[in-house]
DNA sequence: TGCACGATGAAC
DNA sequence: TTCATCGTGCAC
């Protein structure tokens, strides 16, 4: 099980959105490490994405998207729910990866169903944002059992208001796998 | 300083 | 389809 490299995340969006796909989250906290693989996520591509935060361009808020890649930024949103992402390419490209589904592998309890589900099952919240996922206590990593996979490709959930960039098929998700959110 | 709304999830 | 619940961005 190898950490995933920065290198990894320093790449086209969408092809580290279709590789993040199988890989596996790591998040140990309260001495507890729990585990899960990664079975759906949506691209989010930069300042012209009428659908990323980003597009409003660097704030308080919006300022880890901007930052350097292997980064994860963790949002608040509907006042109850937390999302994380993966921050991609290089520094001011402002892109990420939002993680939408996990399969349990290890010490999870709880659905993870959904971007807010899985993050309230591994414990992560806006202390986390910024937080860089080479660290030991949160990140990625690769399993090394590779299967063969299908990726089915659909356009991003809730997006309706980016005009034609809710269109495009950003959202990636392994096919016949019953984790994923919404098949 | 106020306010509309959201990269959600669950209930009805 | 409605609602819980609050931070963010933008209008005033």
């Amino acid at each position: 099980m190898k950490k995933l490299s920065r290198e990894f995340y320093d790449r086209d969006t969408t092809v580290v959105a279709q590789e993040l796909l199988g890989k596996l989250l790591v998040r140990q906290a309260g001495g507890v490490e729990r585990i899960g693989r990664i079975v759906e996520v949506e691209a989010y591509l930069g300042e012209h994405d009428l659908a990323a935060h980003s597009s409003k361009g660097l704030t308080a808020r919006t300022k880890t998207m901007f930052g350097p890649p292997g980064h994860a930024y963790v949002y608040f949103i509907y006042g109850m729910y937390f999302c994380m992402n993966v921050v991609t390419e290089g520094e001011g490209h402002a892109s990420a990866v939002l993680l939408r589904a996990l399969e349990p592998v290890k010490n999870v309890a709880g659905r993870t169903q959904g971007p807010g589900l899985l993050c309230r099952a591994l414990d992560i919240d806006r202390r986390l944002n910024g937080h860089d996922l080479l660290s030991d206590d949160f990140h990625l990593a690769d399993p090394e059992t590779a299967g063969r996979i299908t990726i089915v490709k659909r356009p991003r959930i809730g997006v309706d208001y980016a005009k034609h960039w809710a269109r495009r098929r950003l959202r990636f998700y392994l096919k016949g796998n019953p984790f994923v959110s919404r098949p």
